[in-house]
DNA sequence: TGTCAATATAAAATCGATTTTCCATAAATC
DNA sequence: GATTTATGGAAAATCGATTTTATATTGACA
């Protein structure tokens, strides 16, 4: 084997898994998988199948389920297995309930903390978002605009410096996600929410709190409104 | 073999594993050593030395911790393994203020949805709790007054029925109750912690939200401004 | 014909062994 | 002498095989 050979492996194996984990991987893209509705609530996952279909074997895969377990998105009963979570009326209400609460908590102190870098970062995820906003319902920019939206979001409250916090918000975002995928794909709503974007972003650059809030809170309950719609039963 | 000795095994069977999993066992020790202190803040966690001091085998293990994980009692880092979850007075400002305000959230949903087997269990908890109130400090009524203590604030917010403010209360008094058992062990505090809680069950039985939550979160804030005091730092 | 117990099968849970990765130390090169 | 580059050992991560558990099915008995 020669020097060429060697360097071609040691590049391949530190591309493959540079300091990541099987059942890191294997969440991942089940989290993935789950929030966009590719696996739709309830679907049981069957170890034998998600093991040969990831190419991977027992223990990682466990390990990724029961993460994606603690995050709420799949649910596991003993000596039943794992399926992924279900989805209700209830649950949805009390997430929109909890989101709103945590995430006004988590930006209002984004914008009593946040330094020049905050705005800088603001000001640019929501430039990139706005590129996107009338492409949205086109392919293949559908995906593009979602990862954009929640990166927005993300920065809004990211300078709250409250990592528990920040990682409820996560949590909950997550599963206000799935509902918005789930139920609410086909018909683009008749609604301006590149306005309430732009007014978002005005008033925290603005240090004006209690409007950001406000704005924030009515953002996510007229979305929740259109999910609910959306939702048979 | 006769029929005595397959009914020894049988019931043997029984009771070491009826419908749970080594994975829940492991994590629920883990998880009350960390609790009351026995792991200290930064301990690595050997997969070997648990893996013999446990009597099962790596698979469950991995499991049980990274449920631990996602509870943030444990840390994991990818390729290095798993230490119990440090501790800082930022991190603990932080718990304090979100059990705070999540748990006089549930405690008002409870009070405006708890029915009478709920007053019932209430009155039960507290009068157990009250009956420990004078032994505490003795051995070997110390745990115990813990786990009543533990049992009473629980059935406070427990006819909120929001599975998921649950979660995320349990989360936190679990956080919270770490750092008492770490940092306020010895001293009896200065206050009539008895007297606290009783006007809260009875604020709580006459429906007077107002007065419960902010009897809630006094008693919170207080138990808390003690154990900063015996943080170091 | 309905109920209960025994059995078969499929799936989950666990184990012990193997592979991979990291880190500390030593050797080598500039 | 300082910075790189091997090497060895310890620990984490993963694998494939085995054991255990739940459930569906069958057959016996009332």
């Amino acid at each position: 084997m020669d020097d060429t050979m060697n360097y071609m492996i040691a590049e391949a194996t530190k591309l493959a898994s540079p300091s990541t984990t099987r059942a890191k991987v294997i969440a991942k893209k089940l989290r993935a998988d789950i929030l966009n509705g590719r696996l739709s609530p309830g679907t049981k996952l069957h170890l034998d199948e998600l093991k040969n279909a990831l190419g991977v074997s027992l223990s990682p895969l466990r390990e990724g389920l029961s993460r994606l377990a603690a995050e709420g998105l799949v649910k596991v009963e003993d000596q039943r297995g794992f399926s992924v979570a279900p989805v209700s009326r209830r649950d949805f209400h009390e997430i929109i309930d909890l989101r709103s609460m945590l995430e006004t908590k988590a930006l209002r102190a984004s914008i009593e903390q946040g330094d020049d870098v905050w705005e800088a970062d603001l000001l640019a995820t929501h430039h990139i978002l706005s590129k996107l906003d009338d492409k949205r319902w086109k392919q293949p920019y559908f995906e593009q605009w979602e990862e954009k939206h929640r990166a927005f979001h993300s920065s809004l409250i990211s300078a709250s410096n409250s990592p528990l916090l920040l990682n409820f918000c996560q949590i909950l975002v997550d599963m206000n996600h799935r509902y918005r995928r789930i139920f609410n794909l086909k018909n683009p709503p008749n609604r301006d929410i590149a306005r309430e974007h732009r007014a978002l972003m005005d008033a925290a650059l603005n240090r004006d709190a209690d409007k950001a809030c406000s704005l924030l809170k009515e953002h996510i309950d007229r979305t929740a409104r259109y999910i609910v719609k959306s939702m048979p039963e």
